[in-house]
DNA sequence: ATGAAAGCGCTAACAT
DNA sequence: ATGTTAGCGCTTTCAT
């Protein structure tokens, strides 16, 4: 037999007052006196009351929930991001609603609509997102913040990582201990972060290596691709003297098709990745990458959020850039030492010139 | 400005019939026009409509969120998790609350009373959980499933990984594989997977080399405290033949340890771990390991409930186990092979006598 | 300091 | 087939 859960109109009851008073008590407005307020916790706490979020959430039209729509849930990157995500919402006394999307813009979209009503902000990670999306998707001025995004609005916030920089210390310090000639395996097309890297690559390579040949391999973050890609390079005439890989699972990838060609690394050729996920220093020889924040960057992305949600953000919607250090492990020849690839948090490269 | 979101009333106004009828179109009640359907579907749209949660889930008391509280969101463990509880909610057009809970019990009754209201169902994984705890705290007749629980109720099921299994068919292989003397490092006392796979270890010792001696180390699925295991192994005067570690991070710590000692693995001692995580595969010598179907583990659970939701459910609460396979790699010297260390899904090793 | 009462946006009887 | 209306449980004026 289901006894139903005890409402506010039941403490009243109980306690002889009125609802307003318990209301008044339990969202601690004042206005009561002392006695009151002990008899109302009492009987609270003897019925088990528990105010009804929905009901609340009607009226106040606040949830104190905030949505995570992301692309995938696989791999280390969001598992870290998730936990960053969720221990700074715990922090602010947010819930958190979690979305994946899989199949495109379609789904990203119908995972925003359905979050209507049930959030009172979003954090978004899409490829698809862009200006107009989020207009057209959006609720009516719920906050968002972006995450990974090329986006520039003056309307949402948002927060990449830093991987221009982070590729650029990555094959500079490659090509300072001694390796010219970096190839680079590319990640998908249409990722961000994979663009980003990929810019930092040739930037890099413009700045230190101006004679080196630009060298690129196409892949899209497998380690599978990275295997083929390795492959590719064992067949290039002058093989490169180095492989800076847009992310680890290439790298892994790619040493595996070193190792059954019996090529040694870095003896033969030095070999770098970028994420810094756990395998990376297991590896054998470890290996030398990129680290990536991510639970800072989700921290700082949830925060953001927050602050919207508060009005307590006074900036306007700004590009933030959460900066990246690189870790050189045994895989790249070099002497094992940790340089910053940008400062802790920082702007973005090319601020409004002032 | 900010313009309202349009409501239900806007909708019945513009397109001039009742809410009511709105109501019924949109929740496909029937019972209306198909002239007055087009109308209606055509003004939600025009308005951009979408319902209010909120004020939905007030009035019939279904939210369609599941809520999951976990201990703690690190590791692959938990990654794979919540992807299988995402996906399976989305397959059941649930959304997913997500928890983590860190300071212990006080925590977790925290967690849940905070979802009192905002969900349908609860996931529970918790070391802190007993029946009188939910009894407790969760919100009357609120459906619940757990994981990875000694607990039998009557009124939640319980979904468990078959751990025991999984570490005899492990201990087993070791043993059939010439190493009579098999150590095990375990995980934190208190943990339930940890205790289940120390058992396994005992029973298969028990049936295989019962006379060779039980040699346990403590451990707390660290990687630092597998180490130190090892390091405690090679003291040891008649040293171990083969180490079976109750996960493998302290597996892999526990190679470290060797490896410094200048041990090899497989040559001088055996190692094997539990779980399978990404890791393991990568090692040098790969890890022979037990493969947990995580994701699995997370849908089935959201299955599980998602039936109780719907009272689809005919059979009682009851518990559920997971199967999980050996994966045999060349850390422990064995000829690569996988066996099931048990059947798919199926029932708890000791079903009632019937 | 306390209470009465008006909704928040929606669904579901109950009328028509 | 469609409309009217009473709440769901809560917060929040507005009285007292």
């Amino acid at each position: 037999m289901t006894t139903k859960n005890a409402t506010i109109k039941d403490v009243a009851r109980e306690a002889k007052v009125s609802v307003a008073s318990v209301s008044r008590v339990l969202n601690g407005l004042g206005g009561v006196t002392p006695v009151t307020q002990k008899i109302v916790r009492e009987v609270a706490a003897r019925l088990n009351y528990v105010p009804d979020n929905a009901a609340r959430s009607l009226i106040t039209g606040r949830t104190h929930t905030i949505g995570a729509v992301l692309p995938d849930l696989h791999g280390e990157f969001f598992s870290e991001l998730i936990r960053g995500i969720e221990l700074a919402a715990r922090a602010q006394g947010l819930h958190l609603l979690l979305s994946s999307t899989h199949d495109g813009i379609e789904d990203a979209a119908a995972a925003m609509r359905a979050m209507r009503g049930r959030v009172d902000g979003m954090l978004i990670l899409s490829e698809h997102v862009d200006a107009a999306f989020l207009e057209e998707n959006l609720p009516d001025k719920l906050p968002a913040v972006l995450l990974d995004s090329p986006v520039k609005s003056a309307r949402y916030p948002v927060l990449n990582i830093d991987n221009r920089a982070g590729a650029i210390a990555m094959v500079g310090h490659l090509i300072e201990a001694g390796h010219q000639q970096v190839a680079f395996i590319g990640g998908p097309k249409t990722n961000y972060n994979a663009q980003q890297r990929e810019k930092g690559y040739r930037t890099a390579m413009a700045r230190h290596a101006p004679d080196a040949p630009l060298t690129l391999f196409d892949g899209n973050f497998s380690e599978e691709s990275g295997y083929r890609a390795g492959q590719q390079m064992l067949a290039k005439k002058p093989r490169p003297q180095a492989v800076f890989a847009a992310n680890d699972m290439m790298a892994i990838g790619c040493l595996r098709a070193f190792r059954e060609a019996g090529l040694a690394v870095p003896g033969d050729i030095a070999l770098a990745g970028f994420d810094d996920i756990l395998v990376s220093r297991y590896l054998t020889p470890p290996l030398s990458t990129v680290q990536v924040r991510i639970a800072d960057l989700g921290r700082l992305a949830l925060e953001r959020l927050a602050a919207l949600l508060n009005r307590t953000d006074k900036t306007p919607a700004s590009v933030q850039t959460l900066g990246c250090d690189i870790v050189i492990r045994e895989s790249c020849g070099g002497k094992a030492a940790a340089g910053a690839a940008s400062r802790k948090l920082r702007k973005p490269p090319r601020p409004s010139r002032s």
